[in-house]
DNA sequence: AACACCCGCAACCGCACTATA
DNA sequence: GTATAGTGCGGTTGCGGGTGT
């Protein structure tokens, strides 16, 4: 016995997002906030189901989105991150503000991964590609239990932390290989990861709490909405809604 | 110019987890 | 304790644009 699919899926629109429903979709959340996924389309006139919405919000709508291409310090980031964490692509996003976790997972499974190969890294160990193909029997054995591994880091965050600080202690030698990957790939001059990673300075953007917690009702209290909606007034015209990459490409120019 | 192929990305699907009645 | 609804997450799919032939 399944679950119930999340909506009656007869007569509701798929595919693509058009300029009016974004439209429609900001313009509700930033009225009305959220409160229920499965009541948003409803009460803002699409014909979507409420899933499609929440992710049509997180991956693209949602303002303090970075977009554009990843930096190169940004995917260091990434693999690094990768290496402890695995596949969980939300709890990497968590590092990279203005990065979805989709984004991450598109951007690994397309580029990262390749380069890692290229350069005769195993992208699921981290490690060199050996001629032992039992690896991977271990690897795919770590990779599908995390939700134990979720389980006791609920329970126990601290430990969590020492088995993850434990972990880095072991992959020095990986980080070492990092170091020497970039510069393989030409990427000697590394950025600082104190400034701005990627060399843009967002045209606005929400408190902290927005980074730390998307999920949580306080970010879609009044105030931070209305602050955004302050601060995109000056920048985006709702008579002529443009896509959001169309405000970023003039509203985020890169630093150097 | 037309076609085939490749690649990147947005969106979907289904399962897991959490909250609540 | 159980059933159900709501949400989050990771894997996968399919479309559209770019490139090669």
């Amino acid at each position: 016995m399944g679950r119930k699919p999340c909506c009656e899926k007869v007569g509701l629109k798929r595919g693509p997002w058009t300029v009016d429903e974004d439209h429609k979709l900001m313009t509700f959340i930033l009225n009305n906030g959220i409160h229920c996924w499965r009541l948003v389309p409803k009460l803002a006139g699409l014909m979507r189901c409420g899933k499609s919405c929440r992710l049509r919000w997180i991956n693209y709508l949602r303002p303090d989105l970075k977009r554009g291409a990843f930096s190169e310090i940004e995917e260091d980031q990434i693999i690094q991150l990768h290496a402890r964490l695995g596949n969980r692509w939300s709890k990497i996003a968590a590092h990279l503000p203005g990065r979805t976790d989709n984004e991450i997972k598109n951007h690994w499974n397309t580029r990262i991964k390749k380069k890692m190969k290229d350069l005769g890294l195993d992208p699921s160990t981290h490690k060199p590609i050996t001629q032992h193909p039992k690896k991977y029997d271990i690897e795919h054995e770590s990779s599908t239990s995390h939700s134990k591994q979720q389980q006791q880091e609920d329970i126990n965050p601290g430990l969590q932390k020492k088995q993850e600080d434990l972990q880095l202690g072991s992959t020095v030698d990986l980080w070492h290989g990092y170091e020497m990957l970039w510069e393989t790939m030409g990427n000697e001059s590394r950025i600082d990861p104190s400034s701005n990673s990627n060399g843009y300075s967002p045209s606005f953007s929400l408190d902290n709490s927005l980074n730390q917690s998307m999920g949580e009702s306080s970010f879609f209290q009044e105030d931070s909405l209305q602050c955004w909606a302050d601060n995109v007034e000056s920048v985006l015209s709702w008579d002529e809604f443009l896509p959001i990459e169309d405000i970023f490409s003039f509203g985020m120019l890169p630093v150097n």
